[in-house]
DNA sequence: ATGGATTGACTAAAATTTCAGTTAGAGTCG
DNA sequence: CGACTCTAACTGAAATTTTAGTCAATCCAT
């Protein structure tokens, strides 16, 4: 699985070769097909191993920093996708492949769905956290175009035309515009 | 060209069938390969044709309206590729591929570097006509900002996860807020 | 010695690319 | 005019390459 994510990263979802993965994991393309049913199989379990492996990582922090206010970990939330870090680089792209797929792929759409809500609905309570007058409403669309913005940025630096830091900056000053909104109703 | 652009909106670039796009376009495939030096070839100047074409489209209007402010022109240029149109969803379609592409197939980079940059400037220009004490900096970050946040609205609007309504509802709640950050320093 | 893990060598299908021409029209000469 | 040459556009068919998927044989830990 770590094999297929790597690969995945390097040539994308439609660009997987089995003979590839299976020179990445060190293996025959044989042994490929007798762990996995077909490509399709391969694609499905790497999409949830990845999926899965998301969930789990988190910025690092230094051990005994002082815990994380809720504008921090807004921040922490919004910017978990671009950092400088091989297996967060292969989750992002591995993302981004899933969405530019899922305009071509209808069958792609729910799980695609479903995931977003899941992100958008999670900054939207950190946004209600840091700003608790604000309405649900405001704070919906706001997450909305928060999230939205880091899948825009998150492409440009994936594929080469916008630096990380810069990126990060220009999340961050989106998070402080956005506050600033919700505070000034 | 126009065919190439109609396939790669319907399968994507890397769903491009070479004897797809030959069908599309009423001809035999080995007329692509007399125009076309290869695959890549065709790929490489089909990016190019898209590129150009959303330079020459614009959103209609009545043609006795009034001429519009700097404001309406900034929202119109962002709103561009948000449009219920089929021209308009077969480039933005085809743009977003190529974006998408461009994060593994790192030759079509430098195209979509150089376009996203004259994109970004273009809307720079605009907020700067808007906002004519902001300084350059803060007139390109902004720009930056709405234009990758577009770019993500695009892309989850294309695969029908965001009704376009609401997608430019967002792009012009964004306008708001920028214009209100660069007035106020 | 048994059974799951593994492989090299293979097939079939699909896709790209090449090639040996044909055709239609434009220019040229007598 | 009209017979000719020349060329760009074009095609059918076949060569070549790429890729997913299969299978009989081998390895190896228990």
């Amino acid at each position: 699985m770590e094999a297929a994510a790597r690969v995945i990263a390097r040539r994308g979802v439609r660009g997987l070769r089995v003979e590839e993965l299976a020179a990445e994991a060190g293996v025959s393309t044989a042994l490929i097909y007798y762990h996995f049913k077909d490509r399709a199989g391969i694609l499905r379990r790497t999409l949830e191993f990845i999926n899965d492996r998301a969930g789990s990582y988190t910025t690092e922090r230094a051990p005994d920093a002082a815990p994380l206010d809720p504008r921090q970990e807004l921040e922490q939330a919004l910017l978990l996708e671009l950092q400088d870090d091989d297996t967060i680089r292969e989750n992002s792209t591995a993302w981004g492949e899933l969405r530019a797929s899922a305009i071509f792929e209808p069958h792609l759409r729910e799980d695609l769905a479903k995931a977003t809500l899941v992100w958008v609905q999670e900054i939207a309570d950190l946004l209600g956290r840091v700003r608790p007058m604000a309405t649900a409403a405001a704070l919906a669309v706001a997450a909305e175009r928060l999230t939205a913005l880091v899948e825009g940025l998150s492409m440009r630096w994936l594929s080469g035309i916008l630096p990380l830091d810069h990126a990060r900056e220009l999340v961050l000053d989106a998070v402080e515009a956005e506050l600033e909104r919700l505070g000034r109703r």
